[in-house]
DNA sequence: CTGTTAGCGCCTTCAG
DNA sequence: CTGAAGGCGCTAACAG
């Protein structure tokens, strides 16, 4: 595990429970009796070795429980190591996961090997990771940017790493992009909220640090508007980075004196605060009349809530990031591409409660 | 991002959009008008640098862009690399996302970044993945064992790689092992229906293969068997491996002429497919009796649904791993420990619905 | 079919 | 405080 900084872990006892040394190909070619290449050959099953050499070099390894050095074998081909690695916000979240799940799919049969890292949204770690993984040479970099200042993935996209975006473009940076359709589905919302009769219709969307939730709001006034709908950000509350602040933001619209009849929650963590908070107001107050909700970002278990949802495939957006990486590595030339994965509307029941009357 | 086997990418075009070749240590070491060592030195933070000549050294680095090999490093030391492998069940799946969260918290810190590898609960690829980490060398390799087949495992072991394992233990390994009190929480799950007054109590549990399967299984009869509940056996269904399949089970078993009147799902994905099954059980037969339910592993919204759980937590199972890891890479010859996460009964509702009178 | 000669980029002796 | 030589384990040319 080597020695971690400041925290100076010894590699390997030197003396006593010595780790045991892992036979090298040399190892292996001396054993055989034939040259250390003719066993590299062997080992990587290149043409030009005759049968019963090739069966005691292959025998020789196995005794010695030989196992070939991808980090050596990567340094020696000169190329990147056969790593992909995925920055990203928190892979707690279902979202980056079943994007990290995506994307090492589409990596398998290719003997491409996902690493990831966290960087809890914090722009300092996103250049860290960034940073640590170009130097750990990963053939390719799918980001969910988080910062705004993108001078370090300007930095190895000038290197000549492919680096995919995903979920977020990064401005002023031309690279591959993958992102879902954020505008039509928010007017997708809004518009079957509309549908319904509702005229008073609410927001509550994360940090607008963040593109898709500058996007999503957007995309919501704009599409109140158009409906005609007087001063359409009335509702709109932004900040809601957790659940716990999006319940409370929830529970300050439904106070006001005339409170919205329908809510959209811009994601999955806002969702499920905005549900708490559907939950206490029954609670509290059992005669209250119902409140109308759009969900962006569909959730495990949202059929069994009756959330109706506007809904994506991420582990496609993964899937597509990584073919676009792969697609850069081999042709560094071609252009830039963006991918928009489309949404659709899953009325659940949630989304299709009618304004009270008056 | 080189070629993928038989896919054959070309590394980088030799003609034309040439990928631009990252500068050297040695490029950085004669731009400052020093030997490589003196560069080496400043790069890494050592001391005995004149400061002058640490600011040149600096300023040629930055000026270059130069970004250090790691993967060169790391052969250079002759150790590992500063990699920890996770090879896991499904990264989707949010018991063992929470688990990576954990473990690369835990790594942070300590210089240390996480791989991951999902086998699909496929012991062929949990091999194969073994063993392709292994050849990165990995300074530790994680495992949530799937197969019963722990041969590669204990040739990892004899090579003096730390390996953890992590919700399972494996047959005849004798390593740092992680689990979680399935025993205990499988009773307390039992008790609190006994306690209720429940006497038919089914079970749904995972394929026999997996351990965590067996374990809460022999606890969901002996618990019963010691409240004296004749043929505790009579209502447990095995096989349950996605939630589609214990929807079906879940809906035979309350088909029963005699059915059980309180049910324990042995794992997240069991729970929400019972949770279907009941929900269009109350849809088609709307004056059915209420089925008790406790589901072992806690999951998001489970509070929302008033789904009485087992919980425990996953992160810290990873953390835990995480710290063995580095602690046995740290002393290769310290015994191997077992750490049991323990688990607590979460009451939410559904676990508090008496049996039917009669 | 097989072997030899050079490195990949960096770090580790050990001398200055 | 600084540098020169050697090598980590493997692969890429070239010869034979």
């Amino acid at each position: 595990m080597a020695d971690g900084g400041e925290t100076a872990v010894a590699p390997a006892r030197t003396e006593g429970g010595r780790r045991a040394r892992r036979p090298t190909l040399a190892a292996v070619a001396a054993r055989a009796g034939v040259s250390l290449k003719t066993a590299s050959r062997v080992l990587n099953d290149e043409p030009n070795v005759a049968a019963a050499t090739r069966d005691r070099v292959r025998t020789a390894a196995h005794d010695l429980g030989f196992r070939r050095n991808a980090v050596a074998a990567d340094l020696a081909r000169g190329g990147s190591s056969r790593l992909v690695g995925f920055v990203t916000g928190d892979l707690a979240n279902p979202f980056y996961s079943a994007i990290a799940s995506g994307i090492e799919r589409e990596l398998r049969g290719r003997g491409l090997q996902l690493i990831t890292a966290s960087t809890d949204e914090d722009a300092a770690r996103e250049v860290l990771l960034t940073e640590e993984l170009s130097e750990r040479r990963v053939g390719a970099l799918v980001v969910t940017p988080t910062s705004d200042d993108h001078a370090a993935l300007r930095a190895e996209l000038d290197a000549g790493l492919p680096v995919v975006l995903i979920d977020r473009p990064a401005a002023g940076v031309d690279a591959d992009t993958v992102v879902i359709d954020n505008r039509g589905g928010m007017r997708a919302a809004v518009e079957h909220l509309l549908a319904s009769g509702h005229r008073r219709v609410g927001l509550v969307a994360d940090v607008p640090r963040l593109w898709t939730a500058r996007e999503r709001r957007e995309a919501f006034v704009a599409a109140l508007a158009e409906a005609g709908v007087p001063d359409p950000d009335r509702y709109v509350r932004d900040g809601a980075h957790d659940a716990d602040r999006a319940r409370d933001l929830v529970t300050e619209l439904l106070a006001l004196p005339q409170p919205p009849t329908a809510l959209v929650t811009a994601n999955n963590k806002i969702t499920v605060g905005a549900l708490h908070a559907l939950r206490e107001r029954r609670d509290g107050a059992p005669g209250a009349a119902a409140v109308a909700l759009v969900g962006f970002d569909d959730f495990e278990l949202a059929d069994l809530l009756d959330v109706t949802v506007v809904g994506y495939d991420a582990a496609e957006m993964g899937r597509r990031a990584a073919a676009l990486a792969v697609a850069r590595a081999a042709d560094p030339d071609r252009p830039a591409q963006l991918v928009v994965v489309p949404t659709r509307l899953v009325p659940r029941g949630s989304g299709e409660v009618p304004p009270p009357a008056g």
